[in-house]
DNA sequence: TATATAATGGACTGATCAGTTCACAAAATG
DNA sequence: CATTTTGTGAACTGATCAGTCCATTATATA
């Protein structure tokens, strides 16, 4: 029997997703991914086979523990009235935070759609996924909160409500002030 | 008295501009640049001074040539009536056309929002008062679509309808049906 | 403790990058 | 037609890139 793998796995692939949400698959270096990991380039080599394969892990990681978490009360078997309000504020905050990694860098995964590395099918489909599950979370937020409004209606806000949130992100990195704005028309729409 | 400059400025910048709109200004090559202007390094450089210049002027042309001509509408003395759902209309159409430089590479500045460059203030003040023009733009167009609205209501929905047009152009790239139906939500908001 | 197994660090590869330099070619004036 | 001014292409520079390879180190078992 050899030795184990001394280092953490998950605790190296969440190193490597901060590189890559603040730098972007394409200008995150493996000395970059070194730094931050603690490993050397053979073992990132050997654990993850390539930098692809290594971002394909951080992007996992991403949804499941960045994305997920803050959906989850949204997609429970029964959502609260407020689980909507409560998923803005939460943004909201998070963006406020000007040292979080949302704040300074907005989404890994929008980040994305606007690079290289986009044109990767498995990276625009995991893209285009997140987009179909915010949908689908905010819709079934909606019809919590707002138990009244038909389909039609309800799918049309959760849309808007959607982009209000892609934009937010989208606009982080670049003007803190115009995405907080964003997401209190967000609420404002809510609350109406 | 020395020769003229052979080459257009403005036609090499336009073809620049196609380069980093495709590419993104750091995955955009020197060898890529010389192959779409036609011009040679030295050239490129005697002109503009590095690739930052290059793309600094590719970003004016892109405001002046592609976003402006869309808003003058919505930016006349006298804005008419449908000139917001013009702009989606039109604004769909090309997204709709899926060979189209929009259809296929989204928007040039939104594009750079999520990418390195975007820490140069200069390109994130740009991409920042872009978004500004977009969204005191709409504002004109909905005050002339629904002159009954009151003010708040009317900033309401132009950052709903900015937001929209952000979502659709960065979902662009990644599932084009997608962003289609953004835009199809604006529309129906504004004839609501 | 001997041995097998695997993690590891560092040197190396070939490609590509942005940017510089320079000798030469082209054209506008006198 | 000679001279001056300037545009131009190609070769070059030093840095950096992702990825490979191998000798060495560490550790879990028997």
């Amino acid at each position: 029997m050899g030795r184990t793998q001394a280092f953490d796995t998950d605790e190296a692939i969440r190193a490597a997703r901060t590189v890559f949400w603040e730098h972007g698959y394409e200008d995150a270096s493996l000395p970059d991914l070194e730094r931050a990991t603690g490993l050397s380039r053979s073992s990132i080599y050997h654990a993850f086979g390539s930098k692809r394969g290594l971002f394909d892990a951080a992007i996992k990681s991403y949804l499941a523990e960045i994305i997920e978490p803050r959906l989850r009360p949204l997609n429970a078997p029964t959502v609260a009235p407020d689980a909507v309000t409560d998923y803005f504020t939460g943004l909201r905050a998070a963006l406020a935070r000007r040292d979080s990694l949302s704040a300074g860098n907005g989404c890994l995964l929008l980040n994305a759609a606007g690079a290289p590395i986009a044109n990767e099918s498995a990276v625009s489909d995991a893209i285009a996924g997140y987009r179909q599950e915010l949908n689908a979370a905010l819709s079934l937020g909606v019809a919590a909160h707002k138990p009244g409004l038909d389909a039609v209606a309800r799918q049309q806000l959760a849309t808007v409500l959607t982009s209000l949130v892609i934009a937010a992100m989208t606009l982080s990195r670049i003007d803190n002030a115009q995405a907080l704005a964003t997401l209190d028309t967000a609420l404002q729409l809510l609350t109406d």
